[in-house]
This record gives C-alpha cells, sequence and structure tokens, in this order.
DNA sequence: TGAATCGTACGAAAAATATCGTACCTTTGA
DNA sequence: TCAAAGGTACGATATTTTTCGTACGATTCA
C-alpha cells in the first residue's frame, strides 16, 4: 500500500554528486585525484571542487573513505545496484505512479530502444517464470 | 550510433517545475490558482510562488498560456507523453548507458514490481510482434 | 634541510532554484 | 461609485547546489 519509505533511506544525490558516484561505480574506490582527472575528460572542473564534492558526499554518507593513508580513498557506502534501485523506484513513482508497465511501454515504443534491446528483455521475461 | 541530441530540445524541467507539469497533466489546462490548490493539497505553497514558476516555465517554453481572459490559462506546450520520453530516455542514457534491457532487469528484480505488472509487461510484449 | 609537489580542510563566492512581498490592475457587487 | 476580492508583474530574498581560493600539513628528493 505505502511504498515510499525507501525515499528517505538515503538522500538523493545531486546531479554533480551523481557524476562522481559513476565514476567510482566503474573504476572502484578511488582518489580525489583519478576521479577529477575522469571528470576532466567530460567538462572541466577544478580540483579542489571535486574534492568538496566527495567531502559533502562522505558528510551525508554516500561516500566513506579509507584515511589511513595519505591520499584518502573514497568508497560508496551502498553498492552501485542498490542505489540505482533507489533512483529507479523514485523515478517509477514520480513519473508513472509506481506502474513499471507503463514505464516499459514508453521504453518499447521509443525508437531508440532497438530490436536487441527488444529481444534481451523477452529473453529475460522467459527465463523468469 | 550517437543519441543524446534529445537532450538539447527541452530545458530540464526542474523538480518543482515537474510538480507543477504533472497536476497540468492530471486536471488539464488550469489557472495558477488551480494549481496553487492542488500543490498545497501535498504542501505549503504561496500562490505568488507558483505563479513565479509558471511564469519561468512559460518563458522556458514549456508552458504557454492563453491570456485573452484575466484568469490566464496555462498549457503544457509539449504532451505529457512526449515529455516523459524525454526524461525516460535521459534517466536511460545517465544510468544504464542507454540499455534498456538492464533498466528492465532492475524493474522485474525489485520486490515493489509485483506479479501482476510483470504479467502486464508479458502481454505487452506478446502483443508487439 | 628546504623547496617543490601533492595532499586535505574549509570558508566564501558564484550560480542555480525556489519562495515571497508589494505594487498595481480588473472585476464584482452592495 | 468605491471598496473588497481576486488577478498578474516583478524585484528581492532565501535556499540549495556548485565551484573555487587560500591556508596549511606531509612527502619527496636534490
Amino acid at each position: 500500500m505505502k511504498n515510499n519509505q525507501a525515499d528517505h533511506n538515503l538522500p538523493e544525490p545531486t546531479k554533480a554528486e551523481l557524476e562522481i558516484l559513476q565514476v567510482l561505480w566503474e573504476f572502484g574506490p578511488s582518489t580525489v585525484r583519478v576521479v577529477n582527472e575522469k571528470l576532466n575528460e567530460n567538462r572541466e572542473v577544478n580540483y579542489t571542487s571535486t574534492l568538496k564534492q566527495m567531502q559533502i558526499l562522505t558528510e551525508k554518507g554516500i561516500l566513506k573513505r579509507d584515511e589511513s593513508q595519505m591520499k584518502h580513498i573514497y568508497i560508496p557506502v551502498e553498492a552501485e545496484e542498490k542505489t540505482k534501485v533507489q533512483l529507479l523506484d523514485r523515478f517509477v513513482n514520480t513519473l508513472y505512479k509506481g506502474s513499471a508497465s507503463q514505464l516499459m511501454m514508453q521504453l518499447l515504443g521509443n525508437e531508440k530502444t532497438s530490436k536487441e534491446e527488444i529481444e534481451e528483455i523477452r529473453r529475460l521475461l522467459e527465463g523468469m517464470e
């Protein structure tokens, strides 16, 4: 009935924060420098800006860090999957009133979803019985 | 190959803006007063705050309005579906690198997605051949 | 040892969003 | 006719998010 408790588990990451999380998901626990370099492949960001964001993320409890070395290593607290599930859940609730099938209809109706993707989805469903 | 042009069609609506859009989608073209009343069912907002937001949305070209009456009527420029498709597209690209089937896997793996939903999705797929 | 390099801390500025107060115009009806 | 009610315009303020500058500590190595 009620299913919106999950929203309060974790503060919603902002856009800049999500960018950082994605780097950490892709490359694993990293230093600020590494993350900053990855970000700079896409857009110019000052090192201390990235540092600050990662500190904020740590305050919020979204990242934790290993301070045993001088170069702190930052690590996402929650697994990638779990965070994504929460974001997806929020997205479905907000835009589709929680209806996964409605969301699906849009995905399937979208020309950008390829035939291969649709086949893949079909296989997934069949494998679920 | 490249499929991220759509992102530039429309400025991304902010959270508060999306809230207003949703009211307009649900109840059709409306006055500020009506929208504001709906918003206030969830949280306290001043009338002029809502007015301002709707004016901003109009400047951005997300809403248009009929000024022929004193009570302006606000209307979303794009259909609900089209806007949602854009938001969904952005979401898939950002979190799932454009892979609809990956997103699906998470939806299907989510306990909140009910058996009925899954059945519904299966029917949708079958009807697509 | 001491200067260059590489790191963190942290306050403050900048930018983006969101909210509100006040002025002022129109309509309504007593 | 004129005051109350209900509307828009719009600048100002508040809040949130993002970026950055500066201070300063540790490490390295000539």
